[in-house]
DNA sequence: CAACTAGATCGATACATGTCAATGTATTGG
DNA sequence: CCAATACATTGACATGTATCGATCTAGTTG
């Protein structure tokens, strides 16, 4: 058995904006809400429909624009965007027949420094 | 069809370390490294393991002491720690009969810093 | 070398996820 | 109200992933 080195105690905040992922011990629930915001990123899909939003000029872009770029079907961006959406990183907006969507700066800032 | 916004020309610096996300558009090579990146974060067990090593006392950890606090089998954790450090994320150090592990705390940071 | 031990790998199973064609739904315009 | 349009949902399929018991591998110790 090798040598045991004392631990830290783990303190939490539940409020999801700053977990210290690299300070203190993730209990169950913290983690599973954080793996799910890490999910939505863990497809190069939806990396680049985020992205391309977040490249924009304006500050939001509409639905229709997505597609061509990501080389996918209708429905599969729509699912895409869907699971963006549900993750809190990007909203979305209904404007006559057209869906527009905004990225949710504030989450990408707390899915940062979740990492710091 | 609505109004066209114009676009900014993606321009990338391929050192995966900083990969703006936030500021041009992710081309497929770079979206496929970072979606893995992100993969690697996507399971709360891995989380917990993550947070388990950063938040030790010594910098490093030996893999005797994740099974139980992860309330999985010892191969389940030997897998997760595997994908961890595929992912660049954790360092493997083999002394003796013992595994030890280590955060890349540049990886870290450099994941950090994609979202910004 | 033989017995022991920590951890990795294998094999099997259950479940999750990406994908698209087909269809559904809500909104606009004639 | 009817035709057209933009997007969502459904259904089906293939692939990926988490999990664990059983086994293998490599290091240690007698």
């Amino acid at each position: 058995m090798p040598p045991m080195a004392p631990r830290k105690t783990a303190v939490f905040d539940p409020i999801a904006c700053c977990a210290p992922v690299r300070t203190d011990m993730l209990d169950e629930t913290q983690a599973v809400v954080l793996a799910d915001s890490f999910a939505a990123l863990s497809d190069p899909i939806r990396l680049r429909l985020l992205s391309y939003i977040a490249s924009a000029e304006a500050d939001e872009v509409c639905a229709c624009e997505l597609t061509e770029p990501s080389g996918r079907s209708q429905p599969t961006v729509s699912h895409h965007m869907k699971i963006l959406v549900d993750a809190g990183l990007v909203e979305r907006e209904k404007r006559g027949l057209w869906v527009w969507y905004r990225l949710v700066p504030s989450r990408l800032d707390a899915l940062r420094s979740v990492l710091g």
